[in-house]
DNA sequence: CTGTTAGCGCCTTCAC
DNA sequence: GTGAAGGCGCTAACAG
C-alpha cells in the first residue's frame, strides 16, 4: 500500500502509465476524449500508486475545486457546531467537500485579524466558495461566491440565511403571556447580531400587542453566554419587582438563568418560567429540559450550504434572502404564573443572599 | 478596503511598491536581508491592498504551510466535537491555523473512500501535518507528520494519544463494586478500536480482582450510540437476573441505558446504577447527571495537537504514545445497591412490556 | 485520441 | 539589497 515516502505525482503516475501527464489529467477529470483502453490502463497505475492529485495544485490551476469553505468564529459554540453538521450533511449530500476554517478565534482575536484570515483563504481560491458564520464584516474583498448565516448587519451584500427573529421572540413572549405572565424579563444579547435586535423586537412586539406597558428595568443586555445569561437574570431577580418569567434570547443565556434562579432558591417553572431560544441539543437534556424556539440551526447551515452550491454552479438564486422558520417547543422550563407566586412583586434578595452565602 | 474583484496577486503588490515580486516575497517571509525603507514601504502596500498570500500557492512552493489538518470522521459524535475543540485552542495556543476536513461522512462511507480523501489532504501538502481521529486504517501513504487520537489498531507506526482506558474501566468498575454491586453489566463499543476493547478488559479485570465470576451473559457490545446502548440494556434488563448496575464503555451508550431503564419503569440510580466513560459534556446537564470516567477528550486533542507540531517542527518526541489518565467523575447515576432492590433477581420484563404497550 | 506548451502564484537559488 | 529565472503539480489551450 504505502511504500514511497516521497509525494507521488502525476507525473509519477504517466511515467508509469507511459503516456503524457495531459492524459492522466484527462482521465483524472473525467474527460472523454480518451481511447477506452487508456484510460484503464491510467486507472489501474493511479490505484496502484494510491495517486490523488493535490488540492492545492489544482485550486490553483482549475476554476473549480469542489470544496467549499466554511469560515465559524468560535467552536466553543453550540450555534456553530450545529450550523457545522448541518453543512457537513449538505456537503456530504451534494457531493463537496467541506473544509472548516477557524483562526483559532476563541478569545476575540481581533476584527481585522480574522478577515485577514478570511480573505487567506477565499483569495486562494481553495474552495469554490465559502460560508460565514455572523461574520464581522459585511463586506468581503472578493470575487467568490459567499453566503452569510446569522449576518451581523442588514447591508451585507451577499446571500445571507437568517431566522424569522423578530416572529420567532413574538411567539415566545406570547406563550409566556398566554401562560399568564405580565412582568416578563428579557436576555438579549450581542447588540452587533442583527438577530439580537430582531428578538428584542418581537419581545417588545408581543408586549405591545397585549397591552402591557413597556419596563426598561426588565431588559437586560448580555452577550448569548451562560455567564452573561447568570448574571442578567440575578439582577432582574434582584428588582423590587422581580419578573415570574423570563425569556432569554438564546439557549445559553437561558441557561444561566436557571442557574441564576436556583442559586437564588427559586424553582424552575415553579417560581419562575423560563424560556430560550435555539433550541441547541444541550436544551433538551438540560435540568429543567428547555422551553425554546427551534429555529432549526443544523438546517440553516444545510440550506446555506445549498444556496453556495447553486451560486458556485452558476445558478442564479431565485432569493438572496432565506429566512427560515421558527418554531415553538414546549418542555418543562415554563409553567402558568401561580395566584400566589412567591415572591411576585417582591424581590428575591432574602433568599439569594442566603443561598450565595451558602456557597461560599 | 474592497475595491477590486479580482484576486490581487503578489505581483500587484511588487509593481504597486514598485519592487520586484521576490523582495516583496522576501518581506512576507520576513526576511533579514531587505533594506528598512523598501520592507516598510511594501508592507503598507500589502496592508493598503489587503494583500493576502494565497494558500494553495504558498503551500505548493514551500514546505511549511503554518497550517494542520484535522480528520474526523463523524461530526455527530460528540468526541469528535470535543477534540476539535481541544485541538483548536492548541492550533491557536502555538500560533498555527487550522483546517478541520471531513468526507461528510455520517453514514458510513465506505473506509476505502475515506482513506482516498485522506490522502488527497495529506498528498497536497496544503497543511504541515495531520491529526487523525479514529482512523480505519493504520497506515497511511504519505510522509508528512500523523498523530492519532484513539486509534483503531495498536500497530499504528504514528504518534498517537490515548486514553487510559483499561485503568479506566478498571477504576469504573471498581467504583460500582464499592456501592455494594455485584451484578454488573457491561455495554461495549466498536470492536475495531482498541479503546473499547481496553475498557472491556478493565472491567473484567475489576470483576476478577473482585472474585466475581464472569457471566458472559452480562456483556453486551453495541456501537457506542444512544440506541445501541438502549438496545443492549433493554437485553440486559431481561436478563432472568438482570444487573443492579450497568457499565457503558462510553457516555452516549449511558444515556440509551439510562432511556431504556426509564422505558423499564426502573429509576436510576434507585434501581439502577449506570455509569459512563468519556464525560462528555452532555453528560453533566442529562438527568440525571451522569456518573462517569473523564478521560479528558479536549485535552486529548490540545496534545495531539502539542505532538503533531513538535513533530512538523523536526523536535523529535521524547514518546511516540500519550496516555491520557481518566478521572471517576461521581454525579447522580450511581447508587449504593438497596437491601431489597426491586427486581433483583427478577426480569423487569413485567415493567418492560406495560411501558412498552403504553407508548404505541 | 494524445503529446507539447504555457502558465496559475509563489518561493528559492543565483547573479548582479 | 535586489531582480531575473526556474519550477512546485496541475490543467487548458493548442498541435499533431
Amino acid at each position: 500500500m504505502s511504500r514511497s515516502h516521497k509525494h507521488i505525482t502525476i507525473q509519477d503516475v504517466a511515467r508509469a502509465a507511459g503516456v503524457s501527464v495531459s492524459t492522466v489529467s484527462r482521465v483524472l477529470n473525467g474527460k472523454t476524449d480518451v481511447a477506452p483502453s487508456t484510460c484503464e490502463r491510467v486507472q489501474a497505475v493511479i490505484a496502484e500508486l494510491g495517486y490523488t492529485s493535490s488540492l492545492a495544485a489544482r485550486s490553483m490551476r482549475s476554476r473549480r475545486t469542489g470544496v467549499i469553505g466554511l469560515i465559524m468564529p468560535n467552536l466553543e459554540d453550540p450555534f456553530c457546531i450545529e450550523v457545522l453538521k448541518g453543512v457537513n450533511h449538505a456537503v456530504f449530500d451534494l457531493h463537496y467537500d467541506l473544509i472548516a476554517y477557524t483562526s483559532g478565534a476563541m478569545n476575540g482575536h481581533s476584527k481585522a485579524s480574522r478577515d485577514q484570515h478570511y480573505v487567506s483563504l477565499l483569495n486562494g481560491s481553495l474552495t469554490d466558495g465559502v460560508i460565514v458564520v455572523t461574520p464581522s464584516t459585511a463586506d468581503f474583498a472578493t470575487s467568490a461566491p459567499i453566503v452569510a448565516i446569522d449576518p451581523n448587519s442588514a447591508s451585507a451584500r451577499y446571500p445571507k440565511v437568517i431566522a424569522a427573529n423578530q416572529a420567532g421572540a413574538r411567539k415566545a413572549t406570547e406563550y409566556l403571556i398566554r401562560l399568564g405572565h405580565r412582568r416578563i424579563g428579557f436576555i438579549g444579547g450581542r447588540e452587533d447580531l442583527q438577530s439580537a435586535r430582531q428578538r428584542l423586537d418581537g419581545y417588545e412586539h408581543a408586549l405591545r400587542q397585549a397591552g402591557i406597558a413597556r419596563d426598561p428595568s426588565l431588559i437586560e443586555t448580555g452577550d448569548y453566554s451562560v455567564e452573561s445569561g447568570h448574571a442578567c437574570a440575578r439582577r432582574l431577580l434582584l428588582l423590587p419587582r422581580r419578573p415570574t418569567a423570563i425569556f432569554a434570547a438564546n439557549d445559553q443565556s437561558a441557561f444561566g438563568a436557571i442557574e441564576a434562579a436556583h442559586v437564588a432558591g427559586l424553582s424552575v417553572p415553579g417560581d419562575l418560567s423560563v424560556i430560550g431560544f435555539d433550541n441547541i441539543p444541550e436544551a433538551a437534556t438540560y435540568k429543567p429540559a428547555l422551553t425554546t424556539m427551534d429555529q432549526f440551526i443544523a438546517r440553516m447551515g444545510y440550506v446555506a450550504t445549498e444556496m453556495l452550491i447553486r451560486r458556485v454552479q452558476g445558478v442564479r438564486l431565485e432569493s438572496e434572502w432565506y429566512e427560515m422558520a421558527t418554531q415553538l417547543v414546549v418542555r418543562d422550563s415554563c409553567g402558568a404564573v401561580a395566584e400566589g407566586t412567591p415572591g411576585m412583586g417582591a424581590p428575591a434578595l432574602a433568599d439569594w443572599t442566603q443561598a450565595e452565602a451558602e456557597r461560599r
